[in-house]
DNA sequence: ACCATATTCAACCATTTGGTTGATTAATGT
DNA sequence: ACATTAATCAACCAAATGGTTGAATATGGT
């Protein structure tokens, strides 16, 4: 998959994965702890992560012997902005679109 | 998959699939016109088409022999919310974009 | 040193996905 | 009636996906 929003989209395509980068809103978490609440094997979970900071949602930071993963909202961006230029959305003026974007992002982060 | 998410993602991941959804903003297509651009068989674009319509995106009428192809851009917003509920998304006032969009789509289209 | 913990690797499996081709159904034009 | 056009169906195929289990690799605690 060459495109950035094919693995994107992939990989919240997953319900698994989607319950995951909600769990990581909260905090960043260990895998173990990640996979404690679903039934599947730890293996699976493994697979899973690699998959999301494959599509760059999350990043993995292995600290000791605990690998950390840290939800990287940004990545969500590309996808977001694409799915805005639909919807209701659909007739409105892309550049006034992303310059409002850009505009936001100032006004709301500088720490950008 | 039991998940109106999963559908859509599944569906959004494919880049085929997420062109068509951009010819369908110029106008309604029928299949055979969708199909013309790629170089992939009718067939495969009669399984994409299924997906799509599967999934809410588009809806597919019959008229005579031809079979209308129209984008259903509503179904994108549960994941375009889903969405927002992360990243620097989730601090952005909601009302203020939509009044945003508003006034751009009344500036730019008077013909709405 | 030794054992336990955290995580991945490797091999395997069943199902799904995205594609093909050839046949089929249905509507249109002549 | 008959050929043409629009679209789907059916059978098939290779590759990807999501899962398993058991072994391997670090790292940490005692």
């Amino acid at each position: 998959m060459v495109n950035q929003l094919d693995t994107v989209f992939a990989a919240l395509a997953d319900p698994t994965r989607r319950s995951i980068l909600m769990m990581l809103l909260e905090d960043d978490m260990a895998v173990t702890d990640v996979a404690e609440p679903f039934e599947i094997s730890l293996a699976a979970i493994s697979k899973h992560l690699t998959i999301l900071t494959n599509a760059g949602l999350i990043s993995q930071e292995k600290r000791g012997r605990v690998k950390w993963c840290k939800l990287e909202p940004s990545a969500l961006r590309p996808a977001s902005v694409w799915m805005q230029s639909f919807g209701q959305f659909g007739e409105l003026d892309l550049d006034a679109f992303e310059a409002f974007l850009s505009e936001t992002i100032d006004t709301n982060h500088p720490d950008t």
